[in-house]
DNA sequence: CAACTTTCTCCACTGAGTGGACAAAGAGAG
DNA sequence: CTCTCTTTGTCCACTCAGTGGAGAAAGTTG
């Protein structure tokens, strides 16, 4: 089953499998320039990286004005699979070892329906990928989920939208099925991750990704690494009173920013407002499709619509004053705002921005940019096969 | 000037230093049990380490049934000087290796006078502590001042409370006039370094330490490794908004934590509860006084004051609530509440606790436990020893 | 073709670290 | 007191990671 048989046998080799992983194929000399090794040394460590087949040497690059080099790189047959549950929908996609995306699926579904029922619509769209020439096997997976995990083990605990799945063993499980290690987290820290290797979170050590989708959540990276908290909940900000004696939320308190606002709270609002006559626009949608959701919002806030837009506003507001205090706490190099509701644009984090930077002090926002994120759906596949790299190619 | 010369030469040397300091003295064998190195090449570390008379053999200890060990320590006359210089004191100690206080002074000030003023005081109470036999020199110095500092330089940043300290190289200056390696940080960091090393935090990865005194701050410890932020005002929650629209605040903003709740903001409270007859007990004192201070308010709710009850209570929710989102973003083991107002005692811990164990979700609070530092004032200058022994311990 | 670059390989040498043998020094049993 | 066992510390030969220099291989430029 499982083909990735080999594992770097020292950190050298470790480094240098991240750095092709990161930087691409290249020469010995420039995998010299890139790590603290003589030369000597480094070509011992690459030749036993190429004996255990981890990665090959094709081909000569052309020259710069002397001997050409061999082209190091890769194993090109590596394929990582990276799996994203979210609340109403799996994103699953196959990477190469540079965790470059060769194909990319969707599916709607409901987390609610249990691990069994997903975990079959996991395998049968990762079997889709693996028919459709992309990948033989797979030599590893991640897989994020949408509440907290207990990380070392890759286990769900308590988490709120997904009844069911509490203490479900997804590690183990999903390793035993695809026949390949396999690595669990949030998925909020996966599209952390995303944005860190491929997105706009590139070469900044400490940072926040905050995704609204169906809930909110925060993904905290400190000095490069994700940071999970002591019982894997960090980050979980949902549930931070945004507004004192506010609505009633899920979770028992009143108030909460998950309540006032995310994906299922916009659709709320919409439709009440749709029928308490507030917007033709809104009310047009809702009699048509027979519910609204925020999609739709975002199509009557594109389309001119006064009450969609004060929605978003409102919503960035609440949002932008709880991400202010955090900004005030942790002082990020840069803040990520990612997930479904992106699709509300720049009215959003345009709200988002006006609150921050007036509330936090001028030595934390000086020189902190917010932006969207800019990988969209792919950001938590990407993170979820860096996820499983990071563990495959770290010393055994 | 400066004695201690020696710097370990390698990361294990400097490992056994700091076993040594924070483990107290040992025999060889059992610094090879804390330590992964074989004994053949930690007995070499360790006659180099004697060599340099970082450290000395004195004595034997008693037998446990084999030959008789020989006790490892450090150079007993090494010595640290801490310094924690508060909005309205400066604190200074005197430690030996093993970061115990050996002799400890403190005195009223005002940090508006000015780096300059202020040093002048810190040099003639370490010239105090020096004088009294308990130092001929110091081996290093670890300072905290009440803002944000640009840690590898030892510089403050912009630092609200404290005018012309901004930009002063507060580092460079008093290592200058002490003769010895200085590193300077936020006192709050330092509160919490101490309370890690010999408090209330001790073998906790994860933990916040609140400090409430003239204003409010918080120390993160990540990994057991303070967490500074992008430009080292992490930690900086006294401006986050706590009551939307709420008191004015020195920042401009409006309903600020600190606004409502700080030493300062409480003495105002207390003044003006005074002058509107709303307490017997808090009138007599400020007539008595002439002025009111937080330890007014707290004497006057340890004889029963109803309203200086309602205003630590009122403070507490206030405080509470900010933190209660704290701990849901950060998922902490451990929550320390320390400052000049712990001196409200439990009246304010249980405010605290009530409000963060009512609003943040049970995965997060499930095992969390707020307390008061055990350490008092002596927190901020043990953390300040320990940060001077955790640079000079380290690899030159 | 000569001169110069760049890349890669080979090899002798250094020095960190290991593990086992053994010496030193004590406790406890008979 | 002697013998055995335990604990601590020292010594030494050996392994192996890593270095740096010499030089071969394979180019470009003039």
């Amino acid at each position: 089953m499982r083909r990735m048989t080999a594992r770097p046998a020292n950190a050298h080799q470790a480094r240098l499998l991240r750095l092709l992983r990161d930087g691409g194929p290249n020469s010995r000399a420039q995998l010299g320039d890139q790590i603290d090794l003589s030369r000597s040394k480094l070509a011992v460590e690459v030749e036993r990286l190429l004996e255990t087949g981890l990665v090959v040497a094709d081909g000569l690059a052309a020259s710069r004005g002397g001997r050409r080099s061999h082209n190091i790189r890769l194993a090109p047959a590596l394929r990582f699979l990276g799996v994203d549950i979210g609340a109403t929908s799996i994103d699953v996609a196959v990477t190469n070892a540079e965790l470059e995306v060769l194909g990319h699926i969707n599916q709607p579904m409901d987390v609610r329906e249990g691990p069994v029922a997903v975990f079959e619509q996991v395998l049968s769209m990762a079997a889709k990928l693996r028919s459709s020439g992309l990948a033989e096997e797979f030599d590893g997976a991640g897989i994020g989920v949408p509440g907290p995990v207990r990380f070392p083990e890759g286990v769900p605990v308590a988490p709120p939208i997904m009844p069911g799945w509490d203490g479900f063993p997804v590690r183990e499980a999903l390793s035993q099925d695809l026949g390949c290690p396999v690595m669990v987290d949030n998925d909020v820290n996966l599209m952390a991750m995303g944005e860190q290797h491929a997105g706009v979170a590139r070469s900044v050590g400490d940072f926040l990704c905050v995704k609204i989708g169906t809930g909110i959540g925060c993904g905290i990276v400190v000095g490069g690494e994700v940071y999970r908290g002591t019982t894997g909940s960090a980050g979980d900000i949902g549930h931070i009173q945004a507004v004192p004696d506010g609505r009633p939320c899920a979770c028992g308190n009143r108030g909460c920013l998950e309540a006032h606002f995310s994906g299922a709270a916009l659709a709320r609002d919409a439709t009440e407002a749709a029928q308490q006559g507030l917007s033709a626009e809104l009310a047009a949608r809702l009699e048509a499709a027979g519910t609204l959701s925020a999609v739709d919002v975002a199509a009557a806030a594109a389309a001119g619509d006064a009450t969609a837009l004060a929605l978003i506003r409102e919503g960035g507001n609440r949002t932008g004053q709880v991400i202010a205090g955090l900004v005030s706490f942790f002082n990020p190099g840069l803040v990520v705002i990612g997930g479904g509701v992106t699709g509300l644009g720049h009215t959003l984090l345009a709200a988002i921005r006006t609150q921050v930077y007036r509330q936090s002090l001028p030595l934390a926002t000086g020189n902190l940019p917010i932006v969207l994120g800019e990988l969209g759906p792919t950001a938590g596949v990407i993170g979820a096969a860096r996820l499983i790299s990071d563990h495959l190619f770290s010393p055994a």
